[in-house]
DNA sequence: CCTTTACCCATAAAATTCCATATAATACCA
DNA sequence: TGGTATTATATGGAATTTTATGGGTAAAGG
C-alpha cells in the first residue's frame, strides 16, 4: 500500500507545472499508471491528490451506497464529478488542473503534505495556519489515537 | 522486535551528516529497509526516530481512522506530513533534515538516546538538563511501573 | 489557423555516492 | 599477559548522480 510521507514545496510555472515530489514518485512507481487524481476538499482549501489505484479503491466506499440514494447521488458529484486524473509527465511534473489551483490561489510556490494513503496540496501560507490550527487539538487527538490502541488488545 | 538501547555522541559535519551508531544500525539490520523516520516532538526539544518498518506500523493505526475525517486529517497533518525518512548511506550516515537540525539548536554535536523501539535525537546539553529534570520523578515513575508489575501477574 | 497540450532538451543546485584517513575497538599471537 | 596486527567506526572531502525547473518544439484539437 502507498504510504506518503513528509512535505515538500516546489515552484509552479507559467504552464502551470510542478515537479511531483520525488519521494512521491518513488511512491507511485509500483502503480498501475503514473496517474494522480485530484479534488478539492468541501469548505477547505486544499486538494486531495491520490494515486489513481487507490483513488478507485477509496471510490468504492462510495459506489457501495445505493445507486440512486440522494447521499450517493451527491457525494459522487462532489468526490467523483470532480476528480481530475493528471499524468505525470518523463520529467516528474504535473499540471494542476485550472480550477483547482484558482482554488488555492497560489504565488508561485505549492506545497505537498504526505498523508499516508493520499497526499493534499496547498498554498504554503495556507497549511502553515493550518498547522497552528492543529495544534490546538494536538494533545486530543493523541489521547483518542492511544484509546483506539487499547481497544485493539 | 527492534530495540535501541545505550546512547552516544557523535559530530554533525557542514553537510548535516552524522554516523548513525554502529549499535543502532545493527538493529536495523534486519529491517526492510535501511531508512530512519524522523519527527519533532511536539513542544519538545528532540526528536523521535523510528526504523522505517515501525514508523509504518504506527502509521496504520492513523490510517485506520476514517479516510476523510477531521481528526485523522489533523494527525496526518502534524505527524505524517512532518515526519522526514532518511536513508542512511555505505559509510552508516545519515543526513539531519535542516528543519528539524535547527528546532535542535545544534553546536557541531549529536546525542543518540536509544529508547526501546525508537531512539531519540538531541543537543547534548539539552539531554544533561533534561536528565535532571527526570530524576525528581523516578520514585515516582518507579511506583507507577511496579503498580503495572503487579496487574499483569 | 491559433491555442493548448505533450515531449524533449538543457542546466543549476542539491543530494548521494565514493574514496581516503585517523582513531578506536577488537582479535591475535608470542 | 603484553604487545602488535587487524578490523571496525567515525568523519572529512571530492566526484557523481538526481532533482527541480526553465525554455523550445512538435503534435493535437477546437
Amino acid at each position: 500500500m502507498t504510504t506518503f510521507l513528509s512535505s515538500y514545496t516546489n515552484s509552479i510555472d507559467k504552464k502551470s507545472r510542478v515537479s511531483v515530489p520525488a519521494s512521491f514518485r518513488a511512491e507511485l512507481a509500483n502503480c498501475s499508471r503514473q496517474t494522480i487524481v485530484i479534488y478539492k476538499a468541501v469548505n477547505e482549501n486544499f486538494l486531495y491528490a491520490w494515486s489513481y489505484d487507490d483513488f478507485l479503491e477509496f471510490a468504492q466506499k462510495i459506489k457501495k451506497l445505493p445507486a440512486l440514494s440522494k447521499q450517493r447521488q451527491r457525494l459522487s458529484r462532489t468526490i467523483l464529478a470532480a476528480a481530475k486524473p493528471v499524468q505525470i509527465d518523463a520529467d516528474g511534473r504535473m499540471v494542476l488542473p485550472e480550477a483547482q489551483a484558482n482554488a488555492l490561489n497560489l504565488n508561485g510556490k505549492v506545497m505537498f503534505a504526505g498523508q499516508g494513503e493520499y497526499f493534499t496540496i496547498w498554498n504554503p501560507e495556507e497549511f502553515e495556519k493550518q498547522a497552528e490550527d492543529d495544534m490546538a487539538f494536538y494533545d486530543n487527538d493523541i489521547e483518542v489515537l492511544n484509546q483506539q490502541e487499547e481497544l485493539e488488545w
